[in-house]
DNA sequence: ATATCATTTAGACACATGTCGAAGCAGGAG
DNA sequence: CTCCTGCTTCGACATGTGTCTAAATGATAT
């Protein structure tokens, strides 16, 4: 990659996108557009071992089990999160690379 | 390519984020998980001099112009563009600021 | 097998959101 | 002034989304 880049802009800003990329950026970004989602996403990936335990989100909020269910599904669906369960529990782990396409498209290359 | 040293992840995956921030992000976050807003911003952001009259948006799309000029105004109230007539015309065009702020929250950090 | 705990699914409901048509404002042109 | 054009605001409607309760599934222990 690398592209040369006059680094003017974010890649949003550079070229306009299609009606394609953009339809397939919005389910991206419409998952990570609501506050518990964001916080659960943020929880997961500092959490120590880069995995947390559903037990462990569901405390931290006021919403019911089902409802932190829902939100996770949301950031599994959207490929932002992998879940695994071990045993009694379940663990998720983020998934950076998809965390990473967010960022790109509003981050101005730094080519270095 | 990206420096991605030393930098474990990015920010939001460094620690969790509390409920204010998550609350003012999601909001900003909202104004781009559009597949509309998101190509209007594209748009205006590649537009020849940094700006675009609201004409030329509302041909590149099959909406009507009020609904054009709803989400321009969900994109000027989260602060990603700003507006001004000049005459006959009105014109936006992109706050970098802004739309850097989103990128940092998903980029790992470069280490420069 | 039964009980119990952890998580997900299903169904329902209130509220938010994207879209439209119609009407309102602002600025030029005749 | 009156018209016309560009853009925004208003009100209405259908659809989408976040939340809940109730019930289902999975796994372990008794």
């Amino acid at each position: 990659m690398t592209a040369t880049t006059g680094a003017c802009c974010a890649p949003i800003a550079r070229e306009p996108l299609t009606e394609h990329d953009a339809a397939e950026l919005a389910t991206l970004l419409k998952a990570v557009a609501d506050p518990v989602r964001l916080r659960l996403l943020s929880m997961i990936g500092s959490h120590a071992g880069g995995e947390a335990c559903v037990c462990d989100l569901t405390d931290a909020f006021d919403l019911t089990a089902p409802t932190i269910s829902h939100h996770l599904k949301v950031l599994r669906t959207a490929g932002l999160i992998d879940g695994e369960r071990r045993g009694t529990w379940v663990y998720y782990r983020v998934v950076p690379e998809t965390v990473s396409r967010l960022g790109a498209l509003f981050t101005p290359l730094v080519t270095v």
